[in-house]
DNA sequence: CGAGTGATTGACTTAGATCAATGACCGTGG
DNA sequence: CCACGGTCATTGATCTAAGTCAATCACTCG
């Protein structure tokens, strides 16, 4: 689910990229909010400092995601932003970004829609997770991101697909399998059939 | 997280109401989006339906929530929206809402808001859902959402808590009353209060 | 050629789901 | 006013799916 093209190539070209070292901070819980950031490599933490200095993980952000979208909206962070590996990001100040919103309405039409497809996406994801057994959520992640044919790439590894759907990679292994035996699904080089039976 | 005073007064007061009956259709997948909506009461159900006639649920939209806002941005409906109780939803006209959005920056930018904290929301409710303990996912949910004192209040049932956070009642119940019995938390009438105790 | 990572499978353990029973607390209708 | 049905809260007993630990193999990369 990447971004991609929701802002003009003008805009987008004009922005700075940073680097960041593992375990650098992007910004910290309290700066002022002054841009939000596209993640072009890497991975990032947001970090909320609670209650007896708690630590809590608020989200971790992944290549092609927008990070920190809600700063747009907020006169400060309200998380640190930390790298959990080296990574870069793409940022685009808050300032800018809002004034393109009201001289272009096309554009702010196109953030309202990444958003509200963010949003879906999200909701989705988080249905899926109140299935409990591996299996049918497995089936259910694989109905829902199959095409018509049944199949579904796998981008980046079977480990990456494990997390994203919530399970230790052991778990989806050990299920894919099952569901291969059972013939409910094939697999191949470059992903996953879903074969078409008429049960549920 | 209701989205509350996201729009002007005059527009939701111009808008129409619609009660469901339980497993009554708000709109089916491949109808014309013509609207998003507000559900006042109940719990609506989206379903899409995939390969095999599989029913896939998306999203379950309670009380207080916006429903269907990628409709928007989306010539059809992607999905069924269908009661689960009896239920009261407030219709927003696509054509209206994006006609306001056009000519009000204010509400375009408020309603951008709204979807960048429910982006942000959901990103953190799906971190928390990658807690496997019981108790660990209890006091990160209690820790994110307690107030300088550490209170939380619970809105609704515990039952409602439980599923929030992912958990069966019977599970919620006892790491509760672990935590209380390891003086970690304390129970009030009205909330659950986190102990200050410096550890993690 | 190791070193590192992903994929896979086996063995073992356990936390949490499931099933069940109980008590408190409504609201309501006779 | 009370009995009854419903929901919530709570706790006990039991079971199993999935997590954890561990070993192996195939690959790739410098």
């Amino acid at each position: 689910m990447p971004a991609l093209d929701w802002l003009p190539a003008s805009f987008r070209e004009r922005s700075r990229l940073r680097k960041l070292a593992p375990d650098e901070c992007l910004f910290h819980q309290g700066d002022e909010a002054q841009a939000i950031f596209e993640i072009e490599l890497g991975r990032l933490r947001l970090i909320r400092h609670a209650l007896d200095s708690r630590r809590i993980v608020l989200h971790t952000g992944h290549e092609g995601e927008l990070l920190a979208e809600a700063a747009l909206f907020s006169s400060e962070y309200h998380c640190d932003a930390v790298a959990a590996v080296a990574s870069r990001v793409r940022i685009y100040p808050k300032r800018e970004l809002l004034a393109l919103f009201r001289d272009d309405r096309e554009a702010a039409e196109r953030f309202m829609a990444v958003l509200a497809r963010q949003v879906q996406a999200l909701r989705a994801r988080l249905e899926e997770r109140n299935i409990r057994s591996a299996r049918e959520r497995l089936l259910h992640h694989l109905a829902l991101h199959a095409d018509a044919d049944g199949r579904m790439a796998i981008e980046g590894t079977l480990i990456d697909l494990a997390t994203e759907i919530g399970l230790t990679p052991e778990a989806l292994y050990r299920t894919l399998a099952a569901l291969e035996k059972d013939r409910m699904v094939r697999r191949t080089a470059s992903g996953i059939t879903l074969e078409r039976t008429g049960a549920t």
